[in-house]
DNA sequence: CCGTGTCAAGAGCAATGCTCTCGGTTGCGT
DNA sequence: ACGCAACCGAGAGCATTGCTCTTGACACGG
């Protein structure tokens, strides 16, 4: 962290640098192998330095520390549910599917996700570890999913399929600027409240997979990837989106 | 837990198993303490020992493991939220507020609690600990919140203020049979579909609290508050709930 | 009034995160 | 081409954790 990550002098791409690069790779695959199949509470260096064949001291060479460790890994994470929604969006739209049907293939990309890697999709939307702060490089992974559902919401406003809101909200001032300039074009009525409700959408996808992921919905329905569709479907009418359930 | 809660031979109150459940308690006072100010990745049996002037050992007399000890935290916690739940319902019904309005309040009084305590709130409601395995006497307390919610639909139904939906859900045999047991009145049309509706509810719920408490939310809206009410609100529009925000 | 059962203490084991120091190696600048 | 500085890995070590086992003491009840 000090500057041993950067040389610096050395510009040229070493030998050292490269053997550096590779043992780096093992390490965050190896972290990520324990991390999926034991979760992040017994993500253990030592245990990482051993399946490396090195000393539990030299892993530190490459991580400063265990939340160092994790806050990679929530990186990692944080992009792969951005290309898992980017992908799911890319082909719904190439498949001729509408808004509508982009988010709910968005959603059930992302549920698929979740339950193929539980623990990941814990580290990231369950409780935050210990002492851990989000450092701002996750944020700009975190919100490559919200600008998928902005995008879902524009393409359905010029595409006249989004429901105008039969009670708009009052929302003056209520959004940041840099959300807002981040979705131009939800000013005028009547969806001019489009932007907080798209925060419903976020929510409503990440409380139906956390409650069915961490067990609070367990015995309600007999298929849970209908409940889940229809637990979605249910916030975006609110919205204005009809899923095609 | 075995039968030391029915003492049996000695009906009279007898001293020891007064002791016993005065340490009892502390060790649990001190324990949600530490887990209020800490979280309960920190929860460390040895320094609840400390602070009770007890060597790490003896409390293995009260509590048989570290894991035990979260599940009583645990259930103390789903208590404590269907507590706040229903009264908040109480309240609003004492005050003449119609359903929309409960559940408005219920939203709030919850998150409240949560933004209070959020490491109880992740404890239950983030992402499950270790190995732990929710035991058959949580999900007793975890479902006082939904009955909650079951009722205020169920008020709404029969006030006539919930407003049918416009593209009813295919919903045969979805749900268990226990469920439609206890949310018994939702059958026949336009509101054969709620049962599964009111989960959108809880997830909504759910996810609002979650995304503001874990960050998820950072620097979207200036007032939080009225982000979370709006955000509901979408949420119960899709339901056929007119939150008055 | 004494035996039985409960309690607490202490030592100890296997782990963990992290630090420090010590050689060995590499590679860049002079 | 060489030497020094940076880098890298190993090992020992510290403080901490959960949990177990054994031992001694106390209190309660017959």
């Amino acid at each position: 962290m000090t500057e041993q990550g950067s040389p610096g002098r050395s510009r040229t791409g070493g030998v050292r640098e490269r053997a550096r690069a590779a043992v780096m790779a093992d390490l965050l695959d190896i972290a990520a192998a324990h991390l999926a199949d034991q979760g992040a509470a017994d993500l253990s260096l030592r245990a990482i330095a051993r399946e490396l064949g090195m000393a539990s001291s030299a892993v530190y060479r490459y991580v400063s520390s265990r939340d160092e460790l994790l806050t990679l890994l929530i990186l990692r994470a944080y992009n792969t549910v951005g290309e898992v929604a980017e992908k799911a969006h890319a082909d719904t739209v190439a498949g001729g599917g509408d808004p509508a049907a982009c988010w709910l293939a968005v959603a059930r990309a992302i549920r698929h996700w979740a339950k193929a890697a539980p623990h990941e999709y814990a580290l990231i939307y369950g409780s935050p570890v210990r002492g851990y702060q989000a450092p701002q490089e996750t944020v700009a992974a975190a919100v490559r999913l919200w600008m998928v559902i902005v995008r879902i919401l524009k393409d359905a406003v010029l595409g006249g399929t989004l429901r105008p809101p039969a009670h708009p909200f009052q929302v003056d001032g209520l959004m940041s600027e840099e959300v807002t300039a981040l979705a131009e074009g939800f000013r005028e009525p009547p969806f001019e409240d489009v932007v907080v409700r798209s925060l419903a959408l976020f929510a409503s996808l990440f409380g139906a997979i956390s409650a069915e992921l961490f067990g609070h919905f367990v015995g309600f329905g007999s298929d849970e990837e209908r409940v889940f569709d229809l637990t979605v479907a249910t916030a975006a009418v609110g919205v204005g989106l009809d899923l095609p359930v």
